[in-house]
DNA sequence: CAAATTTCAGTTCCACTGAGATGG
DNA sequence: CCCATCTCAGTGAAACTGAAATTT
């Protein structure tokens, strides 16, 4: 009746609800280890795909991440006042922008990386190893339904 | 290039983003069901700890379900204005409300209750009987943790 | 006096919408 | 004329914070 009460069991025994708590948790790890590195979700994901796709416009980033394209446009903003990245009209279309990781921005990406591998032992640190490949195969069948 | 880009590898595999998926899809079932009984998750879960538990204070309601306490004011507000549930004093200790919930309450949660046993079936749909045990146990476990 | 409960008002964060300007 | 892109301003929901009033 103090601190912890129960939970409902037909709620504490929900996928819906399970699912819910674990990205909570998963969500707290990720936003506390990238806070060490003054970054946020949003930045780790743009620089990988900067990384992966290489120069981009601001709308692909955005179909990329999943990032809505107003925020696209304030994180980039970020980054590049950052010096992780730059911004310039792209001559073959004058509509987009065309935005590339810096030099400084890939070693940053690194370290953030380096952060968030951390992050998933942690959250995972519960299960053996053969449990987490079987739980992440099965998340992915999960979110591939979509 | 146009309605879905792909997503940079980096990011599709990771666990924390694996989850923030699955758990978005299963937020977004669960939000659309429950809409079309005119209501919201907090609803439920709050109908679920008033049907397990019998008559609660506000603030047990709140730990129990995990809202906060200015939410639970608002959404049982809205519970009483429906008929679901009664708000009165608590004789025994006046700080407290008492709430209760009503016959039609107790029949509206059965409904709720069973939108949400199809949802659950549709976000486990690709997995296979088994495998929905498998992956519930595992996530219980990561919950646990916390 | 300290602690718990209810309530209100306000804040913060995140995701999104609308609309204007520019260009293809 | 229609569509894509970038940008800004603003909206709405969800979770939380602070403080006051009441009672234990």
């Amino acid at each position: 009746m103090t601190p912890a009460d129960d939970r409902p069991a037909r709620l504490a025994q929900m996928p819906t609800w399970l699912l819910n708590q674990a990205s909570a948790r998963a969500h707290r790890l990720l936003t506390d280890s990238l806070a060490t590195a003054g970054s946020r979700g949003y930045h780790y994901r743009l620089l990988a795909a900067l990384e992966e796709f290489g120069p981009s416009s601001q709308a692909s980033l955005g179909r990329r991440t999943e990032i809505d394209r107003s925020d696209v446009v304030a994180t980039i903003d970020d980054l590049v006042a950052r010096g992780y990245a730059t911004r310039s009209r792209d001559p073959d279309d004058l509509r987009r922008n065309v935005i590339v990781i810096t030099g400084r921005g890939l070693s940053h990406y690194h370290r953030l990386d380096r952060l968030l591998v951390a992050v998933q032992d942690r959250l995972l640190s519960p299960l053996t190893p053969t449990e987490r490949d079987a739980f992440v195969a099965l998340l992915k069948r999960i979110v591939d339904a979509d």
